[in-house]
RNA sequence: GGGAGCUUAGCUCAGCUGGGAGAGCAUCUGCCUUACAAGCAGAGGGUCACAGGUUCGAGCCCUGUAGUUCCCACCA
């Protein structure tokens, strides 16, 4: 009895059960066993955002880590892929503001800080597993039983640590600086949460009134409106044009404060006027320039990008209203010189998008400097590897160039700043535990900073606090350092580099051995998916439609290390294709064998095909080996599609259908067997679904195709010469379908064939049924045609011929000889330069001399067939 | 202002240590051949952006040019 396969491969029907299983079995999760030889291979997964949803991002990234694990567990390495995600500060915060003031029309600040914090832990714990049972549909194999938060508690007691660690060290401040300020989050942000974008702003030229005198200063500024903060103009000490004044007063216009001109080489006078107005509360260079002539400080904009008392009549405006306000009333105190138009870059949050705006602000910042020169080491000296190796320069330029990191952010969810101040004598202490006594002098009225951490500085942690540090646990000392981190280029900046520095600070030694950096996906059209065009396509919606192993194969063909990829629907509907081709194989193969009975595969007893395919396999095992732990899972997974289909569906199978309708051999059946199951096993990574599920149905199965055996190269499956025989009846076959279509013989059309070997010993075995079945060859002589009205088809193994008398124009044979006789001659020349070419001959490899000279034979006896052809005619 | 990528068939893209240009889709021609029409057999289609250079040999290495995308940066 065979078994029976439907005709079509139905994905939903099959994966949610088989993950179950999987699941149900622990095949997740690894085994510590330090007498294993391999050591153990270790990813921890970018954490997604908690309350978040799948996208194609996501989609990406976990399929290639689930390629890496799936691979690595196969080749019995103790392999363990931590999931989690992450509280995501900013984003989630704003998700619950958001709902509480739709459903309850209240702020936050009304339901007070624990109130609210309470909402959003409810919100984590309704919508927390939503991204996490969306990357089980993907098939992703991570551990879930070792599944992290990063406000787990002891994940938070890991960032609580670092904190006062790093404080107690001096790396860890709290500074008065301008930071970069989000008014609609209302938090500060850090540089790298800023985008900047070229905007097509104005510079209005103004005039500064100079004190006792009758004369102006033109200053020229893209932000009028922050000159209400201005305490001082400066030029540069060497301008020619502004040298007598340096010292000398002007008059801020609206506001009438007496400021001093200064001289500071920071002014480039070849820029507007060369005169700039300083406003050190609301602008970085100009807070230096304060500093370094103790300037006042006066701030004029608040939280909400509004400006405040300062500000005198404009006080309540927002930014842009001041802005048209200023404007208006410096024209009309005719103060106005001129605008030009004049295009910078601008920052934006993030998050929200909107216009940050630079404030002068109390917060606390990590020290780069120290931090970054291990971290720049281990790039640098290859301890830590990109791949590609480019975004290892992106690293080391950004790297090299650090400011110090603000960490502090003004919101509740997140990780709260372990700070502690006295009300009574402004004690700052810094504990993990919760500081009620003032240690300097001893008052009870103290308070807990209300700021939170960036949500990065618990992110940073995540390869070793996810293994249980501080503790020093198993885990930790088994599976530190991690394998390699899979993660988009664009997040490097935010992310990768932040994990480097705390690793290399914390455990005092790096976090992970490689980056494997994936790129972008894009839409159809090349353009980034995003909610507001509406283009994303949702992944979840792909794999309902095609099944998770349809998108996961088109997300990995065609992947390029580094590289953006476009998505389309035609390319899913090309992976479901192929999955289903793969289907059918397995549906004739089980067609054909008989229930219970096994099909051994025996060495010895091989046909000339069989070996041929084997040989092709055996390669196929070395190459996509080679090309997985190169991280080129784009040409791995294009090998074996290529292996697949053409030569196991398109060849092989039709090549032992004979052997399996007429003589009933179980050789065919166990070479049938082997191949498919081992073929099975190197895409299982890629596609783990259908394979399981194929190959549960395969005799000899086992308990599951995710922890049996990855193939490995077997010298004994090396059969060049079969190969090269087998390529050479290939050849000849499609010589013949080629004339055969050309000429519009249907297959239906039996023809004599007669076939002259040129090389010998290439056709030694009994191949007759070959040509029969796969060329409609009705009687097959090894000899020449007498006929001089056949058609003769030419190749480098062989020559055969048909006689078609009644189908055969002269003239047009003779033409489509003369054609290929003058493409012979072509190659016969080039090849004839190419050795004729001494220092060819002399100083290319002898591989490649040798490959020339037997091009060169093989073109010579075509050329001599095509003439002796051509005069027969 | 600095840096990086990309430019290969009509479209989307591979091509990783330099040795005669590939795939998928699309197009054209035949096929319902009992695994698969989500299929089979065949065909057409490319000055590998341009210009130099290195080399016996360049899509691949070097220099420059153009177009394009992106990252970084405190010029008001």
């Amino acid at each position: 009895m065979a078994i029976e396969l439907p005709k079509k491969y139905d994905p939903k029907a099959a994966e949610d059960k088989l993950y179950k299983t999987w699941c149900e079995k622990g095949y997740f999760t690894p085994k510590i066993d330090k007498t294993n030889p391999k050591p153990p291979f270790t990813i921890v997964i970018p954490p997604p955002n908690v309350t978040g949803q799948l996208h194609m991002g996501h989609a990406l990234n976990n399929t290639l880590q689930d390629i890496l694990i799936r691979t690595k567990r196969m080749q019995g390495f103790p392999t363990l892929w931590i999931p989690g995600t992450d509280h995501a500060g900013i984003a989630t915060q704003i998700k619950v503001e958001e709902n509480l003031r739709k459903t309850e029309g209240k702020t936050r600040y009304e339901l007070g800080r624990e109130a609210f914090l309470e909402r959003v832990w409810d919100w984590k714990h309704l919508h927390g597993s939503r991204i996490t049972d969306q990357l089980k549909k993907l098939g992703s194999s991570c551990d879930w039983s070792r599944e992290r938060f990063t406000m787990d508690e002891n994940l938070s007691a890991a960032v609580k640590k670092i904190f006062v660690m790093l404080y107690k060290k001096g790396i860890i401040y709290r500074g008065y600086r301008i930071i970069n300020w989000c008014p609609q989050c209302t938090t500060a942000l850090s540089d790298t949460e800023v985008d900047h974008k070229d905007e097509e702003g104005k510079l209005w030229h103004i005039k500064y009134p100079i004190k006792g005198t009758n004369k102006f200063l033109v200053v020229a500024t893209t932000r009028p409106e922050t000159m209400l903060g201005d305490t001082a103009v400066a030029v540069n000490p060497n301008d020619e044009r502004y040298k007598s004044i340096i010292g000398k007063t002007a008059i801020l216009p609206l506001v009438y404060r007496e400021i001093p001109i200064v001289a500071d080489e920071y002014v480039d006078s070849t820029f507007g006027t060369g005169c700039v107005k300083i406003t050190p509360c609301h602008d970085p260079n100009d807070f230096e320039v304060a500093k370094r002539h103790a300037l006042e400080m006066i701030e004029v904009i608040d939280g909400k990008a509004k400006i405040n008392e300062n500000g005198g009549k404009y006080c309540g405006l927002d930014r842009y209203d001041a802005r048209k306000a200023v404007i208006a009333d410096l024209q009309e105190l005719g103060l106005l010189v001129k605008i030009e138009n004049h295009s910078h870059a601008v920052g934006h949050c993030y998050r929200c998008g909107i216009t940050v705006e630079p404030l002068s602000s109390r917060q606390w910042f990590v020290k780069m400097k120290e931090l970054a020169k291990p971290a720049i080491k281990a790039v640098e000296d290859r301890t830590i590897e990109f791949i590609p190796d480019r975004f290892s320069k992106i690293y080391l330029n950004w790297m090299r160039n650090i400011q110090d990191w603000c960490i502090s952010r003004q919101l509740w969810w997140g990780h709260r700043i372990p700070a502690y101040y006295c009300n009574d004598c402004g004690e700052i202490a810094v504990e993990e535990y919760e500081v009620t006594t003032c240690p300097k002098c001893g008052s009870k009225n103290i308070r807990q900073e209300e700021d939170v951490l960036d949500t990065w500085f618990s992110s940073a942690l995540w390869p070793f606090s996810t293994l249980g540090w501080p503790e020093q646990t198993e885990d930790l000392e088994y599976f530190y350092p991690t394998s390699v981190l899979v993660t988009a280029y664009d997040i490097i900046t935010f992310w990768v580099s932040k994990m480097i520095f705390q690793g290399l600070e914390v455990m005092k030694e790096k976090p992970f051995d490689k980056v494997f950096i994936h790129g972008l996906i894009r839409d159809a059209q090349g353009r980034k998916m995003s909610k507001s065009l509406g283009n994303g396509i949702d992944p979840l919606d792909v794999v309902d439609e095609y099944g998770a192993d349809a998108l996961r194969f088109t997300l990995a063909t065609g992947n390029s290390p580094g590289n953006d990829m476009r998505f389309s629907t035609e390319k899913v509907e090309a992976s479901r294709n192929f999955a289903n081709k793969i289907w059918n194989s397995a549906r004739f193969v089980l067609m054909n064998l008989e229930e219970g009975k096994e099909y051994p595969l025996d060495i010895t007893k091989l046909q000339l095909e069989d070996k041929w395919v084997l040989s092709l396999y055996n390669t196929l095992v070395s190459e996509v080996t080679v090309n997985i732990d190169k991280y080129e899972l784009g040409i791995a997974v294009q090998k074996l599609y290529d292996f697949i289909w053409d030569i196991f569906c398109d060849w092989y199978i039709e090549l032992v259908k004979p052997r399996l309708f007429e003589r009933d051999d179980d050789g065919a059946r166990a070479v049938l067997c082997y191949v498919l199951s081992n073929t099975l096993k190197l895409l299982h990574p890629f596609m783990p679904f259908i394979t399981e599920k194929i190959w549960l149905t395969l005799p000899h199965s086992g308990e599951s195709i995710m922890i049996s055996d990855f193939p490995i190269y077997n010298e004994k499956l090396s059969f060049n010469e079969d190969e090269t025989k087998m390529n050479s009846v290939i050849q000849v076959i499609r010589a013949i379908r080629n004339i055969r279509s050309e000429m519009n013989v249907p297959p239906s059309r039996k023809a004599k064939l007669f076939i002259s070997p040129i090389k010998e010993g290439i056709f030694s075995e009994n191949i007759n049924h070959f040509f029969e079945k796969l060329a409609s060859a009705s009687e097959i002589a090894y000899a020449e045609c007498s006929d001089i009205n056949a058609v003769k088809i030419i190749t480098d193994s062989a020559i055969a011929m048909i006689p078609m008398t009644d189908m055969v124009d002269v003239e047009a044979e003779r033409q489509r000889l003369n054609k290929e006789l003058e493409n012979c001659k072509k190659e016969l020349e080039r090849i004839d330069n190419k050795l004729s070419n001494q220092e060819f001959v002399n100083k290319a490899p002898a591989k490649v001399v040798d490959i020339e000279k037997e091009k060169r034979e093989k073109y010579l006896s075509l050329f001599n067939n095509l003439t002796n052809a051509l005069e027969k005619l």
